[in-house]
DNA sequence: AAGGGATGTTGACATTGTTCACTTCACTCT
DNA sequence: AGAGTGAAGTGAACAATGTCAACATCCCTT
């Protein structure tokens, strides 16, 4: 998949993509305050300046990084909206949590402040994308409205925080999933 | 209460309390990212290496910062305990909300994945602490067991989150403590 | 065939966390 | 009182990082 290492030639062809999987290779091993613009460049074996022809700054790949998180999640969303036979509510609880420990870091990226705090458009937009999907899959069964729907976001993402922070004492031997399941459906 | 300016001792006095203030003001004005090590020590008017007399390094400031937090967050919850007169559960929710809106940098950092990468004694102490605490806070009401209030923590936890990210949308002119009230009151 | 724009490289700069050798000063111990 | 020891601060330096400007290379269009 990767171009030959021999005669590597002068333009890599695809440097933006190789950059953004390299870069979450790294993110999903190191964190994102490891995550440096060299290390990526160097895993591609590319010059420390060369991502610069395609994101403005470590700022700009990061966002890059966090959309792509967004979309691969609001994929799993829609996954589940054309399933008409589960509960859609606690099957997108269960599978947000899933993502969250699935990807530890990128959630965490895709939620982190420092990206909020330099706008990004792009990531709001995909961040709101998510959203829009979360109220459609989840819309038919939180019929009491704004209050209900809020409640039962917060639990969940809650819940994933929670335990991505490892805050949430698990129990030797104990089905991480089945807690989630019986957490996400107790009202 | 700082030391005059003027003819400036050649010690402080009290550096490590000094940094730790002086820090907290960075680091609710910048957010953690912006919260240097060298900017802390110009702020107290001091040498760069200075603060390594007191902390080992960047990260066991920002230790000491995320503890002091908890202590007060805990501070906080069991100023509720010892109120008979309301309902503890949803007071416990609103005031650990109130915490984060009101130190919103902080609290942020109390949950830091980086800080709780590398592993530091100190940090997880005082958040098992709070925890306690909380325990103790709302063990009267939640005798559901552990799932129960598993679920109400994610909740409030979540909440809290959420609002802090911005994820959220308020509506102008909203009242978001009455929201906040509903949403935990929302069984 | 030419040349122009996109893509990479090289070298440099400011800044940051951190360390080391050194100074200053407040104490204790006689 | 006075010596000197250890805690607390300074200053210069190092490696690493994000970033930029000037230059090199190559693909694509005309």
């Amino acid at each position: 998949m990767s171009t030959s290492l021999a005669n590597a030639p002068y333009h890599h062809g695809d440097l933006r993509n190789a950059l953004l999987e390299a870069a979450l290779l790294i993110l999903e091993r190191e964190g994102e305050a490891g995550l440096g613009l060299r290390d990526v460049a160097r895993a591609v074996g590319v010059s420390p300046a060369a991502p610069y022809r395609h994101f403005d700054s470590r700022g700009a790949l990061l966002e890059a990084l966090a959309v792509t998180g967004f979309q691969r999640f609001t994929r799993l969303m829609e996954g589940i909206a054309t399933n008409d036979t589960l509960d859609h509510m606690s099957a997108m609880g269960r599978t947000y949590v899933k993502f969250a420990l699935d990807n530890p870091n990128l959630f965490r990226l895709m939620f982190s402040p420092a990206l909020r705090r330099d706008n990004r458009p792009g990531l709001r937009m995909a961040a709101d994308a998510a959203y829009r999907t979360l109220r459609h899959v989840t819309g038919q069964e939180v019929e009491a409205g704004r209050v209900a729907a809020l409640a039962a976001w917060a639990r969940v993402h809650g819940l994933a925080v929670l335990l991505l922070d490892g805050q949430i004492a698990i129990q030797a031997g104990e089905d991480i999933e089945a807690l989630v399941a019986e957490i996400i459906d107790n009202h």
